[in-house]
RNA sequence: GGGCGAAUAGCUCAGUUGGUUAGAGCACCUGCCUUACACGCAGGGUGUCGGGGGUUCGAGUCCCUCUUCGCCCA
């Protein structure tokens, strides 16, 4: 094919829509994103494994921009790793999202007028698996759409068959060992969702509400009385003692006595117990057992009765223990609104001294805002202590980390301070708890209850019949087991020994507690043997990223309607200029900002540099043609002109970048990260903005610039230039290609040279090589320090571009000034700059600049040049740097630095003098020329 | 109330154990349709490193304190 031919099949304009179409399938055809789990060095192969799970997304959900954002990370370094050889596995799946998905086919029932109730247990889950059968996935064929690897063979559900007989085994496994017990407690319970939630499940959020002061009347003395503060003076009704703290003066005569509840008119008993904050409103506290989870603990303490006003749908009414308590006119009243009806009825009665604003802090179901009820129930729940000891010490010792750093403290805080988990959900859809019940149980011969794997088991104790506990399990009891039951898990499988443990998990901070710390328990306790006492975690990295918000910071949310949806992205600039636009504008933690109202200028970076790379590959193909290249190894020095080493020496810098920004893949001893290595890697922004920089500020600004002249057909450097053009390009689609995988993969398919049937998305990691850069590579550096000097004078006086100027170099480095001079025809063409003697330039007609380096450029600019403003100018930098000089000389004369700095520093600080002196001479010297003093 | 953290250019953020004249991207300004690219090219940065105090030969970096903000847990 000839190059006028391939040109014609690379539109000058890059259409994203037109070159990525096919590219996925033909990498998934290829095999790129399979993972072999005999290849590792796990189990007997070349290769070390690299894995990560993916955090599933609700299996009925759809593609926002923060999984856009998690997923393009994660594409990355799964990219990154199989470029550089590993073994690399990303394992997607869904979630069921047990009340979120119930709530959504409810809410479809509840449209024909039904309810879960009317439908029945099983017909009603029947019917959440047709909708997730017909509904759910579909985020999976989207995460295809913005490029990601992985292995769809593996693809997993939490909800399967596989997957749940693993929370089955890991529930009986717990409970045998003592770890999970049934629990009499007050628990945040959802009064939409009828359901209790664990703590982090019941988000507290800040709120503005009423603290109302009421009088309790002594018994017997309606003159005394105690004043109590509560937020919530509907539960008064289930009011069972007012407690105050046992030193407080003020009450202490008064603790034994009763008062009267002014809400219902019942004798409750004065106590006395520490847990009361003195501090605290009037320092008397009512005690409601029932509905809050501190009074349940005094309750507990002081024997009192638990009295249940509310029912599951948090209206007012005669529960467990409550007969008598809650006055016909609020039965059945909703919570607010029999709050405003108490607050009424008591300032009617003159019990309510005064209300006033406070702020505290209101807990809402995660999953519907509603607010949370605290409401004594039978629950399930997991003891965390032992668990999380392992996991604890995990991350101290660095077996585990967490970036940004920070957020290791957050860890290590809440899993010393960890609660037990409430798991127990009263919902349908989801992994029924299996626990089992005797139907007939022999009191003295049956136990209560037990676990099992089977699904009808018999009473271990009679032979008899049993029942399954009606609760399901809270959907992170699955999701925690997802590193490993993903893989196999309990069975021995290869996946499990080739890729357990994974290596990096990419989430958000949010479900740190929800999540991977779950994980991280739940992992270390399933594979715990002699070798490994503690177990080992389920991954070693873990990357915290931040939120996708919009313009004024806010997290982009359904609600606000300020998302972007990121197909809407790719189908107007490509998946790639999404990803890099994700993948360069969050550095590690920080929140990713994007203006809903303005997408073309929020992935503008993005949609830029893929047009910049796509122009860039235009020109190789029009200019370097598809005749075979030279290997550029196959070079020899004599061959390559200084352009050419300082191009392959910036490569060789930027590949070093890419390495360190991108960071060791895994632990260096493979078990723990050592103390320096800890907090190194995984800054995808800057490894983005190192490929960059070379691409676009290197290679396409000068290099290519450079080599436009020496491609000209006949020319005697064309085949070196084209060698090492397509050398520099190659090496560089390929550090971009993890993040801009379809743009760099067309374009590199259509490289000089090219293998049929290979693929960039397996094509090697550029590698380093130790060998120091040219000396040569300065020489070009010194051009176009001088070509740069030149600009700014022309801009500086407003001459236009096209007119030509002549210019002088002397330099202290003979070699330079030769090097300038060879570069006659590439100055002339990007700066119309001429070179000439620095005699042939009038000594008062001339802008002259000292470059760093130490070269003078002397610029003709007779009849334009302002000799004042050149005087100033000079005159301003010499200040500055005869200010730096002071501070450096006073620094070199103080006695206590030379003893005390280091000799290495000292003596660095005395080259700087050396050389600051001898351009303060330099720039005295040009001033006193101009008349200046 | 307890814990963790942040405050550096208009915006978003780097600044690795204290040691060049504190950097980058975006935005913005000026001039250019130069034959790969106007989604481009060239040039343009004087910022009390939140305030105050301290340690040190030396502080954006370490310590104390105040102010403001964020997150987690009560």
């Amino acid at each position: 094919m000839s190059s006028e031919k391939q040109a014609a099949e690379l539109p000058s304009r890059y259409d994203p829509a037109a070159t990525d179409a096919g590219l996925y399938t033909a990498w998934e055809s290829a095999g790129i994103f399979g993972a072999s789990s005999t290849a590792t060095s796990r189990t007997g192969g070349a290769r070390d494994p690299f894995a990560i799970v993916i955090p599933p997304p609700n299996v009925t959900g759809v593609l926002h921009m923060g999984h856009g954002l998690n997923n393009t990370v994660q594409d990355v370094l799964i990219r990154w790793r199989r470029m550089a050889g590993d073994e690399t596995l990303w394992l997607p799946g869904t979630d069921h999202a047990g009340i979120a998905t119930q709530n959504v086919v409810e809410k479809q029932l509840a449209k024909a007028g039904k309810t879960r109730d009317d439908l029945g247990r099983e017909p009603f889950i029947e019917e959440v698996k047709a909708f997730v059968a017909e509904k759910g996935g579909v985020i999976l064929k989207q995460l295809r759409a913005i490029g990601a690897s992985a292995d769809w063979t593996r693809t997993a559900y939490t909800f399967s068959p596989e997957l749940s007989r693993a929370v089955r085994e890991i529930f009986v496994r717990w409970y045998d060992d003592g770890l999970i017990y049934r629990g009499h407690r007050v628990t945040h319970w959802c009064s939409r969702c009828l359901t209790a939630l664990s703590d982090e499940e019941a988000e507290s959020h800040p709120s503005q509400g009423l603290m109302y002061h009421v009088r309790y009347a002594i018994e017997g003395d309606p003159s005394a009385a105690i004043v109590v503060a509560t937020t919530r003076p509907e539960t008064m009704f289930g009011d069972v003692a007012v407690a105050v703290h046992p030193d407080d003066d003020r009450y202490r005569a008064l603790v034994g006595k009763r008062v009267i509840n002014p809400a219902n008119g019942i004798a409750i008993p004065v106590i006395a117990d520490a847990y009361v904050d003195r501090e605290f409103g009037t320092g008397a506290l009512k005690i409601t057992p029932a509905h809050d989870a501190n009074d349940f603990d005094v309750g507990k303490r002081h024997a009192l009765a638990m009295p249940i006003v509310l029912t599951p749908e948090g209206a007012m009414h005669e529960g467990a223990d409550a007969a008598g308590r809650v006055p016909a006119a609020y039965q059945g009243l909703d919570r607010f609104d029999a709050r405003k009806k108490v607050a009424k009825a008591l300032d009617a009665a003159g019990a309510l001294v005064k209300t006033e604003q406070h702020h505290n802090a209101v807990r809402k179901c995660y999953r519907c805002d509603t607010v949370v009820e605290p409401r004594l129930s039978d629950q399930w729940f997991v003891k965390m202590a032992p668990l999380a000891a392992p996991a604890l010490a995990a991350v101290q010792d660095g077996r585990v980390r967490i970036l940004p750093e920070r957020w290791e403290a957050v860890y290590v805080n809440w899993m010393e301070n960890i609660r037990d988990w409430n798991i127990s959900r009263q919902i349908w859809w989801g992994h029924r708890v299996p626990v089992f019940y005797c139907v007939a149980r022999k009191p003295g011969t049956c136990r209560e209850h037990f676990a099992s794997r089977d699904d009808n088991p018999p009473c271990p104790d009679c032979g008899g019949a049993t029942r399954q506990d009606n609760d399901v399990l809270d959907t992170w009891f699955s999701s925690q087991l997802w590193p490993f039951s993903t893989l196999g898990w309990p069975d021995k499988t290869a996946d499990l020994k080739a890729f357990y443990p994974t290596d990096v998990l990419v989430t958000a901070p949010e479900i740190l507690f929800f999540w991977v710390a779950r994980m991280i328990m739940s992992g270390m306790y399933v594979t715990r043997s002699a070798d490994h006492p503690d177990g080992i975690a389920p991954f070693h990295s873990v990357y915290l990223h931040g939120t996708a918000r919009d313009a004024q910071h806010r997290r982009m949310s359904k609600s606000l309607g300020n998302g972007i949806d990121p197909l809407d992205v790719v189908g107007l600039y490509g998946a790639d200029a999404l990803r890099w636009t994700v993948i360069a504008g969050m550095g590690l933690g920080s929140d990713l900002l994007l203006d809903h109202e303005n997408i073309e200028q929020s992935f503008s970076t993005g949609r830029n540099f893929a047009t910049k790379l796509w122009n860039i590959g235009r020109f190789l193909l029009l200019q370097v043609g598809d005749e075979p290249v030279r290997h550029v190894g196959e070079l020899s020095q004599k061959e390559l002109t200084p352009a050419d080493q300082w191009i392959l020496a910036r490569l060789q810098a930027a590949v070093g970048a890419s390495d360190a920004a991108l960071g060791p893949p895994r632990p260096a001893n493979g078990r723990a990260w050592g103390e320096a290595e800890r907090r190194r890697g995984l800054r995808l922004d800057e490894f983005a903005e190192s490929a960059r920089a070379f691409v676009w500020n290197d290679l396409a600004d000068w290099y290519l610039e450079h080599a436009k002249t020496r491609l000209q057909p006949g020319h005697p450097e064309r085949e070196v230039a084209r060698a090492v053009l397509v050398h520099a390009f190659d090496q560089a689609l390929r550090f971009i290609h993890p993040i801009m995988p379809f743009v760099t993969e067309s374009l590199w398919q259509r490289l000089p040279g090219h293998e049929p049937g290979t693929w960039l998305a397996r094509a090697q990691w550029p590698r380093r090589t130790d060998a120091a850069p040219d000396a040569r590579a300065a020489e070009f550096d010194a051009v176009r320090e001088v070509i740069t000097a030149v600009r700014e004078v022309r801009n500086e006086y407003v001459v236009p571009p096209v007119q030509p100027l002549t210019v002088a170099v002397t330099a202290r480095d003979a070699s330079l000034q030769r090097a300038t001079a060879a570069e006659q025809a590439f100055a002339a063409r990007v700066a119309k700059i001429e070179f000439v003697d620095a005699a042939a330039i009038p000594s008062a007609g001339a802008a002259r600049r000292i470059l760093g380096s130490g070269i003078e450029v002397a610029v003709s600019l007779v009849g334009i040049v302002d000799f004042a403003k050149e005087r100033e100018k000079l005159a301003t930098e010499l200040e500055g740097l005869e200010k730096q000089l002071q501070a450096l000389r006073g620094r070199l004369s103080n006695e206590k630095f030379v003893a005390k700095a280091p000799p290495a520093v000292v003596e660095a600080e005395r080259a700087k003098e050396r050389e600051w002196a001898q351009r303060a001479g330099q720039l005295a010297e040009k001033i006193a020329s101009l008349g200046g003093t």
